[in-house]
DNA sequence: CTTATTATAGTCAAATTTGAATAGGGTAGC
DNA sequence: GCTACCCTATTCAAATTTGACTATAATAAG
């Protein structure tokens, strides 16, 4: 659905073809946001076409490359627009974080390499940090309000996520990941 | 890939039938951490079967119930298990926010809509985080430190997200969403 | 006493995602 | 001057996920 939501609000602004969306998309940074993959792309566009909550304007034909359709937001397009908007504020779902699962389980495997693996992930995260402020930072004159509280979430996601990363490189260096009773050192 | 490497990981410690499997991973809290769906899992266990990572022990017939096939990990399996967290730990790949994105579209609708639905999603997480962390102070006693960082990380997650998104909602009510050129009041 | 919900155990079709393939042109490095 | 990778734009088969369905029993709610 939050496919389906993106190419409804990028069409509001103007009309595009996909492989535009993708290329708007990858500007506003929104690859960050959710997974942006060609297939799924080209997918939900045919569906809303349809069920006319998107109509092709026009097909560009070029003697070496793929012929682009262009296409257009119906007023339909714009109701379904609001309304997953407001589903997807409303809906509160969790976030799975994959790593939560695995370092559940890690303590069965050899510590040492889960131990070397951390490490090299913390200098990631700690990259990525970095990064995240940078690009709030670089936004901050020319993006509107809502797309800079997006970014700035990012950064502080990282930031809390390179926390618990220390966390867990201190346990599994002292191979502490499989004892019981005492509070985590916070 | 997630739900192969807990079937795996659960096996590990006995054999089981698929719906055992789920049970154990609510009791664990693991349908907090990834998408748990029958669908799936059965689905995950088949092909870890056609893989030779695990095999049937046994089919216990019931009356009035389906039939129950019970699961065992080969040699190969835990092999694969070791190399799946690994991959895990590695990987770093993003962590996908739905609201991320919503929200960066949430200026071209209506308001006050959308400040009524965050107010209701401020009181919700507020309850999430209360939860998170009593799940967490429960659990000191009696799960291995590796769980008990996943729990702790998830209450750090939800605190996160509730500032987040009480600044939003702070913007939000004084309509400022589309506002450019001012950074945000941290 | 009746109705509703929950737990047990699993199957299946339909929806969606993934990942690779296509194919010509540009460009960067060696 | 060659080779290898990136950009443009899309398509498609295969893998995976979703969500509804089956059917019985036990417990809860009213």
């Amino acid at each position: 659905m939050s496919m389906k939501m993106v190419i409804l609000g990028l069409l509001l602004e103007r009309d595009m073809h996909p492989y535009e969306i993708k290329l708007v998309m990858k500007e506003r940074t929104m690859d960050r946001m959710m997974k942006l993959q060609m297939g799924s792309l080209y997918y939900a566009v045919d569906k809303l076409v349809q069920e006319r909550h998107i109509e092709a304007v026009e097909v560009i034909h070029s003697s070496d490359r793929p012929d682009k359709t262009i296409y257009r937001i119906t007023d339909k397009g714009k109701a379904l627009f609001e309304q997953l908007i407001l589903q997807q504020i409303k809906k509160n779902d969790l976030v799975f974080h994959p790593l939560y699962t695995a370092l559940a389980f890690s303590r069965h495997i050899d510590q040492s390499k889960v131990e070397k693996l951390l490490e090299e992930r913390i200098r990631e995260t700690e990259h990525q940090v970095n990064f995240a402020y940078q690009v709030y930072e670089e936004h901050i004159a020319i993006v509107p309000r809502s797309a800079l509280h997006a970014m700035y979430g990012r950064y502080e996601h990282s930031l809390i996520e390179l926390k618990w990363l220390k966390r867990l490189f201190a346990d599994v260096s002292e191979r502490k990941m499989s004892d019981i009773g005492t509070p985590l050192d916070l």
